[in-house]
DNA sequence: CTGAAAGCGCTTACAG
DNA sequence: CTGAAAGCGCTTACAG
């Protein structure tokens, strides 16, 4: 093991607590001489201290860590909200466990409660679905958590939520504005809130053009082998839809693999056809440089959820606390304009 | 605060020990009747009981967290190891810690003293240069740490390596063979040591193929603002190399980002050029499919760190662990063909 | 069959 | 100016 606090203090013949204070900054407020806090901190560092950390944590009751749970950390976009959020927690004093959730709920609940055993100071998460009881009866517990990406319909929830709708909106608004006539939406995980929302955007954007909702230009993918599934998605797309003129992915992936599909069947996309996405990852500006986008705003939402949960942790005040984060929809992914602005 | 192993105790008029022993499956070896132990387990559901893991970890000495130090988790070659790392770990009884060290020797130190002091059981590191001896030190002092990717010239640390040379050499021979003459090189980070392997593969594959190394043709890239830097090498290539007919990127950050070169200067990639990449992400597969890929195997990294890390902790015996993992290099990303067979 | 007690390495009132 | 001591929530010899 390392050096503890009993070593030095035996070494210099002094109290555990004079070199505790000392070593925490405290020594002039405790009235330490000068003299005693340099041999202090000279022998602690000749010794190579560090301080034990679990005990720290055990006795102050604080392990100045933060949880973050996402669905997969391979996924782009979270990758850079773990990121963000690291640099953010780090910020405030806070390291950062990061797990997967696989979007199960049970490895979810697994994560949860691994992090409750830790101590960990505060949790993060973009749940599934199901979660929602456990993290409301958390938070009603008065245990710091927030939700992101993946919020919940009701409110009662600390959440930094984007408006989902609006952005899907904007997108599929900015597209049919462009002559595209029919236009398929690739869902995922269409029972997630979001999802739904986006869904819900798509249509309202069709409507209000007067174009009608066609089901067959709808297409939801289940997520599990999903390389497979939009194979057939797309080909019943072209068999029922040959007219079909544009699509709107409703998250980045879908569209990376949608491009394989288009690659391989030799169907040139960026001629004749309107694209959006929601989010996106620089390979896609490369293979579409003319696709709508509605960026996720990565920076304020990690922003956000570091603060919310810092605020929770310090003020054991009550009350939800929700932040919506704007979405910038862009004419393309070079585009600096917001596309409200045409 | 949680429930307590107190609190049960007291509840069942029971002595802590009986809970502890009870709820850590050691209550028949304790000879714990049979009733008492279902009255604690009961009664510890009841009681939604949470081990706390900072106390036990304090008496232990063990936190059961490994920690992984990466430079990027952004980069998908490193998000794609930690998942692996991820589910290792936890397969072997431990949860992970993922640290971005930003190729930075600072912050790598600071993660590495972090880690310490939050007792970490282990530490996996894909290094910076500068971290050599530091880590060299935590290992001979009996410290669980195991190196990997960047791994460092001598053979006195624990790593899981990758024959660098060989693979470069094997796309690059490959590119030859296929006809090209004038094959550019574009690197970054230079100073590593596995970069530098890759380099000298490179040269080795020319020389053996009776082409020369042709300095202009050769771009090493700082990776600081690679986004522009890019651009300048590959400017500087096209001008003094005109007739230059290969690339072979060391990494597929690079490969990707001159992608966006080439579709900006609209130059057509897949005609009249031989490719080669070391490691790929998906998306290259769609930009290129005729591209040689080196795919770094990831799965057998991420089990021998993690098996490596874990017997370095469970027998404390010295001695250097290495493996050394096999590089699978095939004509484009689908093909299933190791490139040496053809 | 079960308990009392020491100890892991810290922090922090309390005391002088 | 500094120290003795309790306690955070566990585990684990030792004892009966």
């Amino acid at each position: 093991m390392g050096v503890s606090l009993k070593q030095i203090a035996e070494r210099l013949n002094l109290s555990i607590a004079t070199v505790s204070w000392t070593l925490n900054d405290l020594g002039d407020k405790k009235n330490i001489s000068r003299k005693t806090q340099e041999r202090v901190r000279q022998c602690a560092r000749e010794m190579n201290y560090k301080p034990n950390l679990l005990a720290r944590g055990l006795n102050t009751g604080k392990s100045s860590i933060l949880g973050l749970i996402i669905p997969d950390i391979t996924d782009a976009f979270y990758s850079t909200m773990a990121r963000r959020i690291e640099k953010e927690a780090e910020r405030a004093g806070y390291s950062l466990m990061i797990c997967n959730s696989d979007s199960s709920q049970a490895q979810e609940d697994r994560m949860l409660t691994m992090f409750l055993s830790k101590q960990v100071d505060g949790i993060i998460i973009a749940p599934t679905k199901l979660s929602r009881n456990k993290i409301l009866k958390l938070q009603e517990g008065g245990y710091p958590i927030v939700t992101f990406d993946r919020v919940f319909e009701d409110a009662n929830i600390n959440s930094v939520v984007v408006d989902n709708f609006e952005a899907s909106y904007n997108i599929v608004n900015s597209m049919v504005r462009h002559g595209a006539r029919h236009i398929a939406i690739i869902t995922t995980n269409q029972y997630l809130y979001t999802m739904n929302l986006r869904n819900m955007g798509y249509k309202a954007a069709l409507e209000e053009n007067g174009l009608q909702v066609v089901e067959s230009l709808m297409a939801d993918i289940p997520f599990n082998n999903y390389e497979k599934n939009i194979i057939d998605a797309l080909d019943s797309i072209y068999r029922h839809e040959p007219k079909v003129d544009g699509f709107f992915f409703t998250t980045h992936i879908l569209a990376l693999e949608a491009f394989r599909y288009f690659f391989d069947h030799q169907i040139n996309i960026n001629d004749g056809y309107q694209l959006g996405c929601i989010h996106a990852i620089p390979a896609l500006r490369i293979l579409c440089p003319s696709m709508r986008i509605a960026m996720m705003p990565v920076d304020e939402i990690g922003t956000n959820t570091v603060r919310i949960v810092t605020e929770c942790i310090d003020t054991k005040k009550q009350g939800i606390k929700r932040t919506v984060e704007k979405v910038v929809c862009k004419c393309s992914y070079t585009d600096a304009d917001n596309l409200e602005n045409e």
